[in-house]
DNA sequence: TACAGTTTGATGATATATCAACTATCATTG
DNA sequence: CAATGATAGTTGATATATCATCAAACTGTA
């Protein structure tokens, strides 16, 4: 069997979470209160107001519950707040304070430099084409007949 | 700002998750009890058998923390076992028992057809092409003097 | 309308990620 | 040899991932 660091699916760990480390600190040092992932859930809000929680979910790819615990603490930190939904009692409106704007203007420039910086020297056509070999990947992992 | 699966990272992100959960699937679908992530602390033991636990930590980019944990775990399973280090008190000999070997042997196989499928239809050529890429992802996330 | 099935969300358990603080041991050097 | 600094590993706190189970509310249909 291969040395682990030959195998693509290495790299792809690798890559990803060097960058997410990266960028997490470029937040901190601009002393910026959220993680990455509790602005990938903040920005599905802002990006879709009437958004629920089972659509976050699929739309960041988390767990339904990793969703509900994230959502707590944004409340928590006063960045979200909870209202009751006019037309469905299970579901919950999620509405953006003026300190989570506040928070998601304050990391446009911050996350537009980390994208920026991690993809120094990489032309769109590279860019391009990695997207869609990273896209069959996902496709070849879908659960199918083939591999269930 | 453009919409998350428009950008790259976020590909990357779901790319690596899906492989994942599907080659877990798989794992468990052949009743070994094992997580990738504890799976890869093994297999680096057995591809250098006197590596120390910063270095497995470093050889998976893990936090030493996390396997300080995992190898409680590998313990706990009989994957593993832990003696005194002959030379210096402050480690630890990992010797993978005969269950954890057995284990590594039965995984050979899944781990073999898991990147096989998760890499259908994608040739050498694009695979290096890609790692390459990613390479350089990495390279660019590294500390330095135009991002700290 | 009443029941069955579905959807939305919450919660508990376990595994991992990350940071910080800590102990024990080793290595260097004055 | 003693003081200092480096290294190996542990532990606590918090965030997230995943699975399973649960309750409440909704929907469709007999």
């Amino acid at each position: 069997m291969e040395k682990l660091d030959q195998v693509l699916f290495f790299t792809l760990e690798k890559s990803i979470k060097k960058y997410r480390q990266f960028a997490q600190k470029q937040i901190d040092s601009a002393n910026i209160d959220i993680t990455i992932d509790q602005w990938l859930v903040l920005k599905s809000i802002q990006d879709l107001p009437d958004i629920s929680q089972h659509q976050i979910a699929e739309n960041v790819f988390k767990d339904y519950a990793s969703v509900t615990r994230m959502i707590e603490l944004l409340v928590k930190k006063d960045y979200l707040t909870r209202a009751f939904h006019a037309t469905d009692r299970r579901r919950f409106n999620l509405i953006i304070t003026k300190k989570g704007n506040s928070v998601l203007d304050k990391l446009i420039p911050i996350i537009t430099a980390n994208r920026k910086q991690a993809l120094k020297s990489l032309t769109k056509e590279e860019i391009e084409k990695n997207r869609a070999f990273l896209n069959r990947i996902i496709e070849n992992c879908k659960p199918g007949i083939g591999n269930l």
